[in-house]
DNA sequence: TTCATTGTATTACTTGCATAATACAATAAT
DNA sequence: ATTATTGTATTATGCAAGTAATACAATGAA
């Protein structure tokens, strides 16, 4: 897992991003054990308290659980996950859309714009 | 004009989004005079100090200039308000297919997706 | 000349974030 | 039993960003 930070937002909440695509992409496998809180917070160079924060709210989303004394898990709820993934998608298109309409482009002439600015 | 703000992210920064937005789709015309700072302020209902930040953002990238004492006014150079725009666009589109590209979607796949998700 | 309106500058307050330093609790491993 | 490792909680501190309150400066209008 390799981490990097822009100085725009909060480095919990780009954690909690992060860690999430860490999951969804099956980086860390499904049920899988996680790193722990203090050896992710140094891989990260983050704080403990600051990585643990971020960690909360992933449990908070389900997509991990916590064995107390014996570490964090991935969920191994894969219908979740997807849904996760799904959402993700969604709202990132939806977003894409919203953000193009407001200079000007429908969603059909963003797609068209898409398509050539790939050729 | 009106203002929209989530909490997520600094009122300065949106008022300078959400300004530009209305220069790009000319609600505010070109070389025309923008209401005061104040009045601005008021509309937007933010501390005209707060206002003052985002148009000096503007300001600078030059989408609007100044005369002391007179009032702000938007520029008149259209190939650079189109620049702007274009590039925006491309911004936008970039970060999303980078976004899509997290979770799996490489950029015909995510044109797929976008053609499906407007059906 | 006086006043109202414009933009600008200064200063201070508040809050959120990140970090730090500890401490506690539970349990698996030795 | 002891130790090491796990997660969790608490408290304090520093810092920077955002916002607010106020005052200043310039100029056109009355």
């Amino acid at each position: 897992m390799k981490f990097n930070f822009d100085n725009e937002r909060p480095i919990y909440i780009q954690l909690v991003e992060q860690l999430r695509i860490g999951i969804l992409t099956s980086e860390f496998g499904i049920g899988e054990k996680i790193p722990s809180v203090r050896d992710l917070a140094m891989l990260a160079k983050v704080n403990p308290n600051t990585m643990q924060k971020a960690l909360a709210e992933l449990e908070e989303e389900k997509l991990i659980y916590t064995e107390r004394t014996n570490g964090k898990f991935v969920t191994k709820d894969v219908k979740l996950i997807n849904n996760i993934r799904d959402n993700l998608a969604k709202e990132k298109a939806y977003e894409f859309f919203s953000n193009m309409k407001k200079i000007g482009m429908d969603e059909n002439k963003t797609i068209d714009y898409l398509r050539e600015l790939i050729k």
